[in-house]
RNA sequence: GCCUCAGUAGCUCAGUUGGAUAGAGCAACCGCCUUCUAAGCGGUAGGUCACAGGUUCGAAUCCUGUCUGGGGUACCA
């Protein structure tokens, strides 16, 4: 890491500068001053920092404070520095890079670090209820939470991912009744049931899928003998406690598993599959959080129900637990469930959610739960996505209004896996994001992950071509590879900076060593946007990474032949297609998009 | 009304602890395939960073206000 270790010389330069630059306190926060940044125009270095932030503290010109740092600083050759106004400029050797690069062929795995291995993290996403198929927000939830533990691994963490399957609650029961009418509605087309039966016209799930849910439970013979019995016993069948209760049990088990089917083909895993009805309700944990929540004083019965005082918490009103009919709120088990969170045995120290803008407004009355709880409301962190907007023949259209609404399946069904997931991710969760079917269906060319898993490929296949006998253009005859499989092996498993010399030094024109040059300092900063994606919980930083790797590489590969007559230049430039190969397939696993060897 | 996210090139968007001349992709235009994958590369053009104030040596970035759009503001989840 090129870039940490200026930082490091530029630390403990300042400490010696201190007493000329009147005596500047040096602690922590003044260096997190020093930001590094890649200079647009070459005459300013290949990095830069600017020391004007010191001025304040010091009461010197910045242009003094930038010469008396420089003067101080060791272990780099002066002819490398350059000062020009306040800015302090670093160009970095050739001895540097090759360093830096075959420090990424030795590690087993690039941009791994341990930035978060202090947090236990349990992320919470998706959670559905299991009242239908996924749609296309869930699937942004779903490639950014996925992504978001591969990152958050990646940098050390401990992290448990769970989907909270909201089996509980009137829409468990409005699912219940929709399944219910489409059974009738089949069993009168059969003719198993009278005419006269009237079915609503609305039901509270309009969708086609339900129907399909409808003639599964009734393509086993008895269970459609049941439902016909239990019809003909009452007015209204729903009244026919067994019957519902099987009907709900039936439709939840299809629903989750369909559910369960697609996030497994996307790739998207979790640990934990918590039930709502049997983790919270049959076991009876919601009262034992009620009752600690009523001994703190934080609850009051009005108006038949009972309230939790979250204005004490900065909500904008008090919020009700317990209905006046009885049942809870969403809240209340919810409240329950993060009082487990908090309360497992992992010991987590970070409850981390996803939830979408939707539910912006959630946040304070949970947080205040957590806090009257006696736990700590720090610990408690929501990334809050906006939502999707779905694009059909260039028009925007709200999601679930339709009857027949656009599915996630019918999304992946079209533009695949990986194009799904990529583009899910590569924009920053507080955008909106526009998701238009017709142009990721239709235009591979305008999708990013294409060019990244091109780039990758193309790596692939020069190390593959280099190994390998090719025919000769023009006799035919096959012809020698460009360098000994056993050989290549070797180099690179006892790879020293030494030993790329040739990669630099071939290169006579300096445009083309620019671009080797920034595409070498773009692979030592890997680390660093892994980094910064995890604390930021923000997996388009990578999608944003992996188009500049690429693009750069590409650059690269017109302006220079890897494979070349000579095998000692040979190797060592393929040395640096490794790197880039190394970093490609470790990004895009960071996202779980596949990283093909050929296309 | 209040809370919240956004407003940056024709379009979609990056730009996170404030730093040198604001970037990318797509679309447009001009070039490049006899050679390791043209799903590619090079180049041209394209900007009042919504608007107005403020803080600062310095603001797309921070503060205040205004405008526009999304979401929320349930004893739904």
């Amino acid at each position: 890491m090129i870039r940490h270790r200026i930082l490091e010389q530029l630390a403990a330069a300042l400490h010696k500068a201190a007493p000329n630059l009147n005596n500047l306190a040096v602690d922590e926060s003044v260096l997190s001053g020093f930001k590094l940044e890649r200079p647009r125009n070459p005459e300013h270095g290949d990095y830069a920092v600017n020391v004007s932030f010191l001025a304040r503290h010091t009461k010197m010109a910045p242009p003094k404070i930038a010469e008396v740092i420089s003067a101080c600083l060791e272990g780099v050759r002066p002819e490398d520095i350059s000062v020009i106004g306040g800015y302090l400029n670093f160009k970095i050797t050739e001895a540097m890079l090759a360093e830096a690069l075959a420090a990424i062929i030795h590690v087993e795995k690039t941009g791994l670090n341990d930035s978060q291995a202090d947090k236990r993290i349990l992320l919470e996403y998706v959670s559905a209820n299991p009242t239908g198929p996924l749609h296309i927000g869930h699937g942004r939830w779903a490639a950014l939470g996925d992504a978001i533990v591969r990152i958050l691994r990646h940098n050390g963490a401990f992290v448990t991912a769970e989907f909270y399957i909201n089996d509980a609650g009137v829409q468990m029961g409005n699912i219940t009744t929709s399944v219910y009418w489409r059974a009738v509605e089949l069993l009168k087309a059969k003719g198993a049931l009278p005419k006269s039966v009237e079915v609503p016209d609305v039901l509270p799930y309009p969708g086609e899928y339900v129907a399909d849910v409808s003639a599964l439970y009734l393509s086993d013979e008895s269970r459609e003998q049941r439902f016909i019995a239990a019809h003909a016993n009452h007015a209204d069948a729903l009244a026919d406690e067994a019957l519902q209760a099987e009907l709900k049990a039936f439709s939840k088990t299809v629903l989750l598993e369909a559910q369960q089917a697609l996030l497994g083909n996307l790739r998207v895993h979790f640990e934990n599959w918590i039930s709502e009805k049997e983790y919270l309700y049959d076991r009876d944990v919601i009262g034992g959080t009620l009752e600690r929540l009523s001994a703190q004083g934080y609850t009051y019965e009005a108006e038949d129900a009972l309230w939790f005082k979250s204005t004490e918490f900065g909500d904008e009103k008090d919020r009700v637990l317990r209905k006046s009919d009885g049942s809870f709120t969403y809240l209340t088990p919810d409240i329950a469930y993060h009082d487990d969170k908090f309360n497992r045995a992992e010991r987590y120290n970070c409850i981390l959610n996803i939830w979408g803008a939707d539910h912006h407004g959630y946040i304070p009355r949970m947080r205040g739960a957590i806090e009257a709880l006696g736990h700590d409301p720090n610990q408690f962190e929501v990334l809050l996505g906006q939502l999707v907007n779905l694009i059909v023949d260039g028009e925007r259209t709200r999601m679930g209004k339709r009857r027949k609404m656009l599915t996630l399946q019918d999304v992946v069904d079209e533009v695949g896996v990986d194009a799904t997931r990529f583009w899910m991710v590569s924009k920053s969760a507080d955008s909106a994001l526009d998701f238009d079917v017709d142009l990721a269906a239709s235009a591979s060319s305008e999708n990013p992950v294409f060019y990244v898993q091109y780039a990758h490929a193309r790596c692939c296949s020069i190390l593959r071509n280099a190994v390998e006998p090719a025919p000769n253009v023009d006799t035919g005859e096959m012809t020698a590879p460009f360098v000994q499989a056993d050989a290549l092996k070797s180099f690179e498993a006892g790879l020293t900076p030494h030993a790329l010399a040739l990669l630099f030094d071939s290169l006579t024109e300096p445009r083309d060593q620019a671009v080797l040059k920034a595409l070498v300092l773009l692979l030592d900063g890997f680390e660093d946007t892994v980094r910064d994606a995890a604390r930021l919980r923000a997996p388009h930083f990578i999608t944003q990474y992996l188009q500049d790797v690429s693009s750069q590489f590409h650059s690269f590969y017109g302006v220079c032949r890897i494979l070349t007559p000579e095998p000692a230049l040979t190797q060592a430039r393929l040395m640096l297609i490794r790197a880039i190969q190394k970093t490609l397939a470790q990004g895009l696993d960071l996202l779980g998009v596949s990283a093909p060897e050929k296309m």
